[in-house]
DNA sequence: TTGAAAGCGCTACCAA
DNA sequence: TTGGTAGCGCTTTCAA
């Protein structure tokens, strides 16, 4: 049926190894051959058969991602990232969605591994390195992105910590006194974003109450309706916040939508600072202040530590990477409160 | 390196035919020797290469999906349908962005399809099927998503002349006299979604001048700022329009935010509809009333409907599919003009 | 500069 | 119920 390497060399009376060097630019073929081959291929509409290809050269050109929402733009955002730069040396990126369900990412990526892919990169939603000390990787390099698990696998993301503190810090300016944080899971992600947090509260001498820190059981899946949950509970406490710190944007939007039912005025009444800056921050009802983690360069980032990492040689001596950006403030109105301070 | 097949059967004393035949589940293999295969497997850490399965079935066990901008919402839940119907067997989705650009969505067509998948999914942005008449797909089934080719391919989308319909009959039921549309490319979509919302204005008697019909020269990945561009135009008319059907929520939201800070009211000076329903249009500075695609839903069908196909056999009887899911009108803030009414 | 042969890891056919 | 053998389509020595 379909046309294969034997049929361009048995066409042009030249034998497969010909044909093959040829494609692959090998330096000990004629420039009249290669032309001639080149003719065939395209006569023929000959196309390479990766599957075979992978097989003996042990490279797929594919590189894996597992995310723990596909529909979240910030994992979007990492996902095109990397599959824009990738594309560029002709890699495509398999995806999955782990549904922020461990042990569903876990047999994800053991399912996906079985494809022979190139590097496998994971924004994971482990609470413990556990399921990766069981897993084998064989010799498929794994890239850990946005959450970190240290010493384990490469790491490309954002300073957590940085992020943390540019919130509170954000926060504290705009002169809001009783600042609470609705936290994200217990990973590396969520813990230094509220040690960030806290630190800087410290540092400046605000108290923060226990009953201040939120936890959301869901940060992404369900992200809307805990953030609006959360806010229920701090604004049904005694001395309710004037401003959160929202472990993500998705949680922040939840709040938004709530504060706006229950009569909360934001800014005026409570100031809102997210992070992750997503591609609709600027348009929601409040525009949301956020900490920009650069989610887009997360992913470029990535691509272009992978081509490294397959271009070096095999049992070229490895060493662990760890690329870290620093996010941004961005201030939109959820926090512009400037109209107190004059 | 890997422990491969060979190592399972040496180990056991066996052959790998019986190997593979175990875990195939091949009927023809006793209950105690796949029990003996298969704890070894647990206890060597075997895993298939399905590189090398691939080449020998010729099946990949993996899906193309191309879409047009992977970080817009609406593909992205196409994507996460497809990936999660997929995963129940075992499938993977390899992605990719044509970034609305014609040539290099054919070349990414091209790519992709030297990876022997098994099913290719495409949310085109090809103007004509002259691309697709150039492509050899093998064997590899085509499925279009939310632009169609008629008869070139199976589909899977949406009810696009009802939408276009749907959405006209509801800004003329919001007491809209002068209703304009942004529309989208010269494709199927674009096409239906006009020849729908024209159609109904003149079956109820309404006139829409030509200079009412702005065309958007992107939807997606610019579709904000060409939605901005076509409010100001429109918004410049001697007779400016009082009803916007956007081809797009994408442009719509663009819409919305140039109308505020051109000061235009909305609904009261102009009601906007959209199209798709994305994921944030109810948290936007102005909720977004919209024709609600059912993209989830065209991403588990496209599933479904690839399952099948795989299924069937080879050499069965083909005939090009279609479905057509119905469009759903969602009404939100930006249409509710109900205080006229009254 | 070109090519013959071996092999990548697995499945399928047919025989035992 | 089991296994030998021959591929799947390509790359990679090594020899010519």
């Amino acid at each position: 049926m379909t046309v294969k390497m034997k049929d361009i060399a048995s066409a042009l009376g030249v034998s497969m190894v010909t044909v093959s060097k040829a494609l692959n630019n090998h330096p000990d073929i004629s420039k009249k051959t290669r032309e001639r081959v080149n003719a065939k291929v395209k006569e023929l509409g000959y196309r390479p058969n990766l599957t075979a290809r992978s097989l003996s050269t042990g490279r797929s050109s594919l590189v894996g991602l597992i995310v723990p929402d596909l529909a979240n733009p910030f994992f979007c955002e990492i996902a095109k990232g990397l599959s824009k730069t990738l594309r560029e040396q002709s890699y495509f990126v398999v995806v999955s969605s782990s549904e922020e369900d461990p042990m569903l990412e876990e047999q994800e990526i053991d399912n996906i591994l079985a494809h022979r892919l190139d590097a496998l990169v994971v924004a994971s939603c482990q609470l413990s390195a556990e399921a990766f000390r069981n897993t084998r990787f064989g010799d498929t390099p794994l890239i850990f992105v946005d959450r970190a698990f240290e010493g384990l696998a490469h790491f490309v993301g954002c300073d957590d910590y940085a992020a943390g503190k540019m919130a509170a810090e954000h926060l504290l300016s705009v002169r809001c006194k009783r600042i609470a944080h609705i936290r994200g899971p217990q990973n590396s992600t969520g813990i230094r974003r509220l040690k960030g947090f806290m630190d800087t509260m410290t540092k400046n001498g605000v108290d923060v109450p226990s009953e201040y820190v939120v936890q959301a059981l869901s940060v992404d899946v369900d992200g809307r309706n805990q953030g609006a949950e959360a806010l229920k509970r701090l604004m049904s406490l005694q001395r309710p916040p004037d401003g959160i710190f929202c472990y993500n944007d998705i949680l922040a939007t939840g709040v938004i939508v709530q504060a706006d039912k229950q009569g909360v005025r934001i800014p005026e009444d409570l100031a809102i600072i997210g992070c992750g800056n997503l591609h609709f921050d600027d348009v929601i009802q409040v525009p949301l202040s956020t900490v920009d983690q650069r989610s887009r360069e997360i992913g470029s980032r990535t691509a272009k530590l992978i081509l490294e990492l397959v271009a070096t040689d095999e049992d070229a001596p490895k060493k662990i990477r760890k690329i870290v950006l620093q996010p941004r403030l961005v201030i939109r109105a959820s926090t512009d409160r400037s109209f107190r301070k004059r």
